[in-house]
DNA sequence: GCAGGCTATAGGTAAAAACTAGAGCACCCA
DNA sequence: TGGGTGCTCTAGTTTTTACCTATAGCCTGC
């Protein structure tokens, strides 16, 4: 019997659902199940009743619940203890001009709310920053880097472009097609390489430096374009299409140099809460450069 | 952070040292060590000094030690609040005649311990029984048997005897030596045909039924017998010696009826207490007959 | 300066916890 | 009444964590 048993049972009796309380934890619902079937198990003593829309707590749960908010509360006042009484933190981060906000920004959210003390502030991505929102190709050997997810890179192209009509496409029906290409860019140097290997040419209308602007003009019908998934979703006025026959990724993370040492939670914070934001499938392994 | 750090926080504070502290929990002092450091770390505080003989606790350990207790003692409040609501549980058990009991009492004062409200009465092993302790080849196919330790089958033979001023012995050098033959005895198969096989022979000077009488006559000078390790040890009056040709054991463990149903912590607790008593070598894993 | 404590690190193994896929059940709605 | 939906459970697999052994390194006392 731990802690995180009944941080599930709490979960489950406000949920009132396995199902909810597994997306509630970021976790499968079948884990749920499991650890909670060994709580009865451990406690001698059905927690809650199941039935086909959800499930109701027995008298067992009804009165287990004070006793496991109580503990996991006091486990967190303790932790905090420790850690309000640290000296309240400055860091100074960055953002590689190729990253969009949405998913660094609820990141960023997260540091915030769950370190007290924490003041974070942006600088721009030619100064040095203490920890820098990155991909994996632009570190260098001095840096660790984490791993926060995988972006595959997609061709976005005006609604009602011709392309739109494949489910997937061919890089050989990018042939020619009017491009707006976006320079830095982590996986140019591959796309160049595999264009001309296979004697291909886009007609490149614009060079932009950012994500959001090369957006704007696909979306304004200037041409296509090639940009990671997770920047370009949410957008109603673009459509996406992924590429069948070649695959490019990047890897998104945050760097710092190897002699900046932070304390450790703070790297921790971040990595735990990496598969509240992405699926399990792009949530990778840590590795030092 | 979960109640296990917490757990091994207060042995350590407590006894001042690592190793000490690995000693009280059955684990080994690394785990103890790295446990410490994941703890320090997610604290961001450093929570003993650690010097060349044992460590000291810093402000931050002694500030944590009464919150630490308090988190372990209101965990184990709650499982105890449910299991005394569980009706009291009367429980029949039997040992095996050729089972001798220091281990095995010792398993039994756990049980009685660790689980509330918990009767237990002995039976014959005639008669049946809700949990047999015995071993492995005597269970029946409609037992689950939970294995405890195993016994490695050893030479008892008397203070002074010819054999002793080996370290270890073979097989060969037990030919026609004087025997306390023991039945029922669950490797006696194997031993005769091994020692057919090999063409040996012993000459059997008593027959008798339990290990402690065997032992008795073995002090008492009337011959040599085989006899697992843990039953043997601790006797000052007679001298143990490992075969070195042949490797006789015996799974000593917990059998019951596949259809008699108990709480499920009543096994839990007996199989979590296995390596407070038996080193890890000899606790084994769980197999159902 | 060497023996005997102690803790820390490295590398491998075993156990626990997580995931995916799919079965089975009750309910709802056509 | 049959099919779809949403729920939990089971089985099998993979990943992660905890633990072990062995050994290095560091002080202390002899």
């Amino acid at each position: 019997m731990d802690v995180r048993s009944l941080r599930y049972f709490i979960a489950v009796f406000e949920e009132r659902s396995l199902s909810a309380a597994a997306k509630r934890c970021f976790i499968a619902q079948p884990s749920i199940s499991t650890t909670l079937s060994q709580l009865e198990e451990d406690l001698d003593t059905k927690l809650f009743v199941r039935h086909s829309k959800g499930v109701a707590p027995t008298d067992s749960g009804t009165q287990l619940y004070p006793h496991a908010c109580r503990m996991v509360n006091e486990l967190n006042d303790i932790k905090d203890m420790f850690r309000k009484n640290a000296k309240p933190l400055t860091l100074s981060i960055s953002l590689a001009p190729f990253l969009s906000g949405t998913l660094i920004s609820q990141v960023i959210k997260t540091m915030l709310d769950e370190i007290p003390g924490l003041t974070l502030s942006l600088v721009d991505a030619s100064e040095s920053a203490d920890l820098r929102f990155t991909c994996d190709s632009y570190t260098k050997n001095d840096d660790v880097f984490y791993p926060l997810w995988e972006d595959d890179y997609v061709v976005a192209m005006p609604v009602g472009y011709w392309l739109a009509d494949y489910t997937s496409i061919s890089i050989k029906q990018i042939d020619k097609q009017p491009f707006v290409s976006r320079t830095p860019c982590d996986i140019l140097e591959s796309w160049n390489f595999i264009m001309q290997k296979q004697g291909l040419t886009t007609d490149v209308r614009a060079q932009v430096k950012t994500e959001e602007y090369a957006l704007d003009l696909v979306a304004a019908g200037l041409g296509i374009s090639l940009i990671p998934e997770h920047s370009a979703r949410g957008r109603g006025d673009i459509v996406l299409r992924t590429l069948n026959d070649i695959a490019l990724k990047r890897v998104v993370g945050l760097a710092h140099n190897k002699d900046r040492s932070f304390p450790a939670y703070v790297i921790n914070t971040i990595l735990m809460s990496k598969n509240k934001f992405f699926g399990k499938k792009s949530a990778i392994k840590s590795r030092v450069a």
